[in-house]
DNA sequence: CGCGTCACCTGTTGATCGGTAGGTTTCGTT
DNA sequence: AACGAAACCTACCGATCAACAGGTGACGCG
């Protein structure tokens, strides 16, 4: 998913099969050494987001944080496990909002992504990649979408329980509410100051509310 | 735009001041130099679907039609000047909606971008790549967008006239229309068994008729 | 028929890519 | 103080990248 489901450092409920069981090397690290992983991690997410994975060095990360490149190969041994890190470490902050989430909170989630271009830059180049051939990140991006679907209904039905406008069921009506926060997200990171995208989302599940 | 808003090779009303209007090169083209140009073009659409723009070496478009690099380099003379032109092409078959649009010829719109994965993984891909720094489609898809937004609010206020559902205008009601386009897109082309992209793009229609 | 232009080639260049091999320094532990 | 592992380096590799230089052959047009 995109950085919109990427929450606030929130703890998240249970510990889920997540993309990160895929360890990125075996080397066990330690003191300093885990300080430096997530130097580099938050570099990482820094170069993707000017460059996207693809156009994003080894080089222009290790740089980031003045190593060498192959400095950098010492705690990720390859390109592709520095980004399933990257990827894995959202996996832990965000809580792909459980079934304890109410709509409200989701329309603070987009305010707060609108203050973190960032983040949002990142999740959004990374997305748009991972629709081609053989990219990294598409599995990840995959399962996390199916289940960010399934969540959606659920917070949609207990928010509003089973009838909707036009008679739309929950399941019908979540992938809209996905694909309303990606969309907007392309618009704002594209011209900022045309597309208010908190306010926009919060249009959108007034638009819901309605019965 | 994403493929969305390119249209099954409807002429466009007027002429517009296009991207297009940057010329790739001066080198004047002559019959069989023409059709080899849209050769190119087309497998340069192909490869970019499978490999993004940065992923795409002209070496890979080239191949395609059994050329080598140099040779494609006389027909187009950076490999910028060829995403421009790509670029340049679509924006003469879509129409960027005008104003006679209907909504009913969105959905069907996307029913035939449902038929044509290629071209919405393309625009797809490059909208992503887009958001980051320095990306030769950026201004493309700026430009584009506020167009489209503007068009959609003018289709939006014909069909519906001012008011629509929970009191929104055309113009605040535009940017959730694209963006659910957009969005389903990208959910649509990570898992295209899961998710019914007319369907549920009707379903926003229909959400938008409510009154 | 001849000449010019277009299409396309070979050859090459310098940069950059991700990654390997193997050494050296730093540091925590005992 | 000694040892081992972790951190990080230099040196290097082959591949690939977009692009330049310069040449050759074919074809259209006068």
């Amino acid at each position: 998913m995109s950085a919109l489901y990427l929450c606030h450092g929130k703890p998240h409920g249970e510990p889920r099969p997540s993309y990160g069981d895929v360890m990125t090397s075996g080397a066990p690290r330690s003191a300093r050494g885990t300080e430096r992983r997530a130097e580099i991690l938050r570099a990482a997410l820094e170069v993707i987001a000017e460059r996207g994975y693809r156009g994003a060095s080894l080089a222009a990360v290790a740089e980031r944080v003045a190593l060498t490149p192959q400095g950098l190969l010492h705690h990720f041994p390859t390109k592709e496990a520095l980004l399933v890190a990257v990827l894995a470490e959202r996996d832990q902050w965000d809580a792909v909002p459980g079934t304890g989430w109410r709509l409200e909170l989701l329309g603070q989630l987009v305010e707060y992504n609108a203050m973190r271009p960032g983040i949002v830059q990142t999740f959004s180049a990374l997305l748009g990649e991972s629709v081609t051939e053989g990219h990294p990140a598409r599995e990840f991006f995959t399962q996390r979408y199916e289940a960010v679907r399934a969540n959606m209904a659920q917070v949609l039905r207990t928010e509003y329980g089973e009838r909707l406008p036009s008679g739309l069921t929950p399941e019908r009506a979540a992938p809209l509410l996905v694909a309303v926060m990606d969309g907007l997200q392309y618009q704002w990171l594209l011209a900022p100051d045309s597309v208010d995208m908190p306010a926009a989302f919060r249009d959108f599940l007034t638009l819901l509310g309605e019965d």
